[in-house]
DNA sequence: TACTCTTTGTTTAAACAACAAACAAAGCCT
DNA sequence: AGGCTTTGTTTGTTGTTTAAACAAAGAGTA
């Protein structure tokens, strides 16, 4: 049972000293006893020892207000450095951070399709120790890897199911930790791109939203009062996997009229190889039909509005399910905004109660927003122990 | 800003203290002590002033263990009492609880339909007074009444939309306030339910669950974490409103298909007056479907299993959202348990993706679960400022 | 320049909660 | 009767926040 003593006290004070000198640096130490209520007294020696731990930095004295100069603080986002990788299918995207989740060096290596999975731990592991070779100089080195995975995973660290990787239960976490003695973080590639749209991206400045990852399936994170919901076993936000058509047709997860039959890349694909104008052709794929669309073909754009509207029906399911202040789309669909945000717009107007009032919005981070959230999921790791919210 | 210091130490453990011999009692205070971790001095002075404030009283020496007898705790569930009202469409329901939930009194009173609001307000005056005649004495007398209403609420007590009582933005919380001087919490009928199933019925062992209110309509109360899910302004749940057939018949919220137009009492009832052999019947309503059930009539027996279907098309996509513990069904339909269960069992195991196991389970407080919820919505309000918890 | 006022940050002493250890109380066992 | 065990209180220590005093360093003004 977790009892309160001064240890805690301590603990949470210098959390907030530390998230504030985060936030709101650069700023003194005065500054700080004013923002958060603290005791100049205290605010002065948390500070001393945020310093000894290489966690905060002195950058000399700020502007007078009338008397004494103040000693500007700033936290040292330098300290350590954290990578995240982004598992996709055809791809492999690792990003090495900052503390503050700033990209210092990325490294992007392509897949083909239906490499088997020997293939794809070789590649990692080499793309992990290429990005460690570009870690600068720091008190705390390398905090840890993160990885998003498009499949099921649980708290421990396994995939339990990744089906368009071909995976079946991969104890991906222990291959790893043989190799970088380190943490390892495993987790759902919505969920980090969630995690990455919270942190640096569109939400930001939200509470409680839906990250929407549409690719060729559909993904989902859970954000509920700032934090990511994992679900009972770490399982959630399997959403594409709702039905909006009860009797449609059976989706490769055993349901029927899964909303990610209507409303992913998949379903795009398969609908543009029946337009007339496309039947003949054995290339086609999202980019193609994006250049189709700029040049104006009018199939493509009533197919992609279409599409919106698909993803508009499920949109306002989730809406009605959580009434989140937003829901982001992110990964691919990103990059076909332009012609599918007025359909899923119009889509909800029609169909959505007038009561709630959901906003709709893309991805600001674009391709990275899975490599930064599972970065920042370590980062989170390494924070943990010296952070504590009380309620 | 929410920083440590003294008080806050104490308020953690004295709230740990007290939890402790609300699960536990009764007790001493070498075994709190043993239990929590915390020293034997720190647990008897904190025990003396729960003493004080009457919350906990000492029965009497224990069974010896070989040395001194111990001074047995028990939680004085008697130190004050809460009301909670079931708002239903057609009654309404109060029951008078002490600390720990247990009823005390309860008193039901029928409602035409169609009352109207001013008629309704007077009948529920009157039901919380006659409630309140029944008090015992005790140190802290009404600490507040809770009612559970079957529309969308927001966090200031204010009634949003209740299509079923016919009810536009109602300010219910002031209406009450004005006549009596105790603190009043309003909240969605689905929600209190969800709660009173979480502390006193199905969902006691349950960290995450779906509480799904069947009947008119359907409502739901999300349980994370062992605490309710409110959303972003206090609206969520709304899941009888998600599409389960995208081209399906309009509904009243302006949403196409939903799932309560197949899975709702309202749905059963239109079902069962196409039936030939109930075409021309006027007084169709639950409670005949289930005498006609018992007696084995076919076509309603069919009709049961269809309903249950669709029931279990939402649990899946209930399940797929949020791989929950267990999907607890509620509110009218509970009572024809014997006639769906098959069919909801049926129609997940063939839909649902084996890795999850969501167990469907029936409300355990019947019609109380939603008074009882709302009851216990104010008695935590009442410890909520002598509560705390740290993450 | 000299002086006062303001702001910043540190030092000092007080308050207080948890804790360990000693102690008192009240039983059990032989 | 005496030793041992268990319970619960008392006593003194530790560690943290805090208010108040203080030191440091600048601004403003005559």
């Amino acid at each position: 049972m977790k009892t309160g003593d001064l240890n805690l006290v301590k603990k949470i004070n210098k959390s907030i000293v530390l998230t504030t000198i985060q936030n709101m640096a650069p700023l003194s130490r005065a500054n700080i006893s004013e923002i958060t209520g603290l005791n100049k007294a205290t605010v002065s020696s948390l500070v001393a020892e945020l310093i000894d731990e290489a966690l905060v930095g002195e950058t000399g004295p700020g502007e007078s207000s009338g008397g004494r100069r103040p000693v500007m603080l700033y936290f040292n986002k330098k300290a350590g450095f954290s990578i995240g990788v982004d598992l996709g299918v055809n791809y492999m995207l690792a990003v090495l951070t900052d503390l503050s989740g700033t990209i210092i060096y990325e490294k992007q290596t392509e897949l083909e399709p239906q490499t088997n999975q020997e293939a794809i731990f070789t590649k990692l592991s080499l793309l992990i120790k290429d990005t460690m070779d570009h870690v600068p100089e720091s008190p705390y080195g390398i905090i840890g890897v993160g990885i998003g995975v498009p499949g099921i995973t649980n708290n421990e660290g396994d995939v339990l199911l990744a089906p368009n990787l071909g995976w079946g239960f991969t104890d991906i976490k222990g291959y790893l930790a043989k190799q970088f003695d380190i943490p390892i973080i495993i987790d759902n590639e919505a969920n980090a791109g969630a995690y990455g749209e919270k942190l640096y991206g569109s939400g930001k400045t939200l509470a409680n939203f839906i990250y929407t990852s549409i690719g060729i399936g559909i993904g989902s994170g859970i954000v509920i009062d700032n934090s990511l919901f994992r679900g009972a076993t770490g399982i959630s936000g399997e959403m594409g996997h709702f039905t909006i058509n009860a009797h449609g047709p059976t989706c490769r997860c055993g349901n029927k009229g899964c909303w990610e039959l209507y409303a992913s890349e998949q379903a795009l694909l398969k609908e543009a190889q029946n337009l007339p104008s496309l039947k003949e052709r054995k290339d086609i794929n999202l980019e193609l039909l994006i250049q189709l669309a700029e040049a104006g073909d009018q199939d493509i754009l009533q197919l992609f509005d279409l599409i919106g509207e698909y993803i508009g029906i499920g949109f306002v399911n989730i809406a009605n399910t959580f009434n989140p202040q937003a829901i982001i789309l992110g990964n691919r669909f990103s990059l076909i905004k332009k012609w599918i945000f007025e359909a899923i717009n119009r889509t909800i107007a029609q169909r959505l109660s007038v009561s709630q009032e959901t906003e709709i919005k893309f991805s600001e981070r674009g391709i990275y927003s899975c490599a930064l959230g599972s970065a920042a999921f370590v980062i989170e790791a390494f924070f943990s122990h010296r952070k504590v919210t009380v309620e």
